[in-house]
DNA sequence: GAAATCAGGACTGATTAAGTCCCCTTTTCC
DNA sequence: GGAAAAGGGGACTTAATCAGTCCTGATTTC
């Protein structure tokens, strides 16, 4: 249902936590007490997100996890990406043609594109400092009031969408 | 991994047909002849885009479906709103406190709130009519460049996310 | 060398999505 | 009036994905 899954929102939850000391390095145990997600998550997910060179580790004792960059550098897409994958809506991203069944299914392709990368573009302009500290608007946004399509704006539905 | 339902790819792939002859109707077996969705499938969105309002149905033979409104005056969030339900990232949507289990969580709360206010916008601002004849940049965005989080610019990393 | 950590996967159960089927109602048309 | 051609509303089954656990091994510290 269009849903982050659990794990890219524990990640999320687990490096805002470790912008607190950013020069700190946090155990996957001190990180699963500290925000009561279960201890197994939080080493599965840490694991993961230094593989993509969000964080850096330590082995051995006196180990632990740090973040790989200032939070200001850390964006909520990249996050996302490492954590569930590419971030696309739909599969016709990838350029093999013939993928989609129809012509129909085709003829949505650009316009696919166009839509992931707005859902980019808005969550790589989220950073993991703003998560951290939320200034008060935290994005000015203004999307729909500017891209002005041509075709007749479409009423503002935003908030029947609940 | 944060892709659509198909059922809501679909949906959109059907309306998107029914654009094609604004006011004539269309049964579910013609839809899916044309364009290669099992019919049981098709049957079943069409009922559901149908009670959401987003198309209006004649029973008996004859009968069939047609859009609801102008192709104009119909959202791509509102499609997938009404084919998988509300649109959010996160299940901090809701007003009800206590839901996250720990502090750290509830302190993204606005955050996501936000996140999800901007995906909302932009899924708002792309109509059906811009789908089914996509003007050359299907919509103007320009959120990263010009949301200032005040937080040092998160470089722009979209490329990398594939 | 024992203890504390991270590294990498395999595995299981729960949840969700995809797709099918059935039976009912409405309308057309002969 | 009755057959045929739609849609209406669900229940149901199977497949895919997710959440969470566990095990075994590699590093580092002391």
């Amino acid at each position: 249902m269009l849903r982050l899954t659990k794990q890219a929102d524990y990640g999320i939850v687990l490096m805002t936590r470790m912008t607190d000391e950013v020069d700190r390095l946090f155990t996957a145990n001190e990180l699963a007490t500290a925000t009561g997600i279960p201890q197994p998550m939080v080493a599965k997910i840490l694991k993961v997100l230094n593989r993509s060179d969000l964080l850096t580790s330590q082995r051995g004792a006196k180990g632990g996890y740090s973040l790989a960059r200032p939070p200001a550098e850390i964006t909520v897409a990249e996050m996302i990406a490492a954590l569930e994958g590419p971030i696309a809506f739909t599969e016709c991203i990838d350029d093999t043609p013939g993928t989609c069944s129809q012509e129909a299914v085709c003829r949505l392709r650009t316009t696919w594109q166009h839509v992931n990368a707005v859902l980019r573009q808005a969550l790589g302009s989220i950073s993991l400092a703003d998560l951290a500290q939320p200034p008060t608007p935290l994005v000015q946004l203004r999307l729909g009031s500017q891209s002005t399509t041509g075709q007749g704006n479409p009423k503002t539905v935003e908030q029947s969408l609940s």
